[in-house]
DNA sequence: CTTCCTGACTGAACAGCGATAACTTATCAC
DNA sequence: GTGATAAGTTATCGCTGTTCAGTCAGGAAG
């Protein structure tokens, strides 16, 4: 067996991947990845200082992925409630990353370094471009994809987490927070005013 | 040291409560709540069939607390609006309460026992109340109440883990948010039909 | 060809985890 | 007193993330 040129840290990295899309990040655990690679669990440890920089890269692949996303719908039709929309489909369609996007307990996502914040700030700023367009007033802009972004955010982690009434079908949900992320975007101006 | 007569159930349950209020859900391990009530860990499953069902037992007691925040907040102002800042205030004020009823990973989640949910749905039923009165269509006012609901946790969950930019301030996000629940109520029904 | 160094990798180990089985002990009824 | 019952223990299993000392291949230098 050849010593070096093995790349282990993609082979890693692309176990990491697949163990979390096929058994979701319950099954994420360094031994289990070396097993899967056919390497021994203190390897992983040569290429990542500790499991966090693993998983956070795993976090940083899905906002790539939802990025891409939603800048591909935004090329075929770019109005706020297709973005809303597809940023809803990314999320059923990859439950696990959104999982490890946003559902690590607050101990493990405090870990997850501040800077690396701007990936969501990308996502945020697609919003805030479609909703008011790239206007003179960007904090205003922001703070209204900010409340977009949590009414999607809120219906999916729900529907995700199967917390969602039996009466009240899912796919109706996201397209009724859809609707309402719209409408909030419309009246956010007069909310304050009220 | 006496044996018996100890009621080591409830001080289980108390040092759990404790533990999870002080340090978080990542402190709450069988070993550490044996070590700080003075027992062993194999004694806490004489009175808990697993972790899962202590956890649980803390996930009830978080709805009943949030349960009775919000009947608090109804019998001093009977509006929507009172009720929807309940709810965001409980969250502030109790966020390892929130986060160990919400922000559980699926795995762990799916073993909640799912008649237990009945517990959520009083939580919703006060809203779906608040939201349309006791009316003739209930199925229509949960529908409605899960949309306030969910508009709601989006913005909480997402302040809750420091995921809001620090250009937006949480309490003016919640505000909105509570603000977008409310028209969502007035809105649903014409939503569907637009 | 030998020596030495470097970098990749491993085996053994530590502390902690949830959970179980087998054992001891205290209490109470008879 | 004796036996049953319940409560709590010790010891253990298999798992986790992580560290450390050691091993071994490949290349460079002499």
């Amino acid at each position: 067996m050849p010593r070096s040129a093995t790349d282990l840290k993609p082979r890693i990295l692309a176990e990491a991947r697949r163990l979390l899309v096929a058994e979701g990040y319950g099954a994420l655990s360094t031994r289990r990845i070396a097993r899967e690679v056919g390497c021994t669990a203190p390897s992983i440890y040569l290429y990542f200082a500790n499991k966090d920089t693993l998983v956070h890269a795993l976090v940083d692949e899905g906002f790539q992925l939802l990025r891409a996303a939603l800048e591909a719908a935004r090329t075929q039709d770019d109005s706020l409630e297709s973005l809303c929309r597809a940023y809803a489909d990314f999320a059923l369609a990859n439950p696990e990353y959104y999982e490890v996007m946003f559902h690590l307990g607050t101990a493990e996502l405090a870990r997850y370094p501040k800077e690396r914040y701007r990936e969501q700030r990308a996502v945020l700023d697609l919003m805030a471009q479609a909703a008011l367009g790239p206007g003179p007033e960007p904090e205003a802009a922001i703070r209204t994809a900010t409340l977009i972004w949590s009414s999607l955010h809120g219906a999916i982690s729900l529907h995700l987490a199967h917390r969602i009434d039996k009466s009240v079908r899912g796919p109706e949900l996201l397209d009724d927070a859809v609707r309402v992320a719209v409408q909030a975007a419309r009246l956010e101006p007069t909310l304050r005013t009220e």
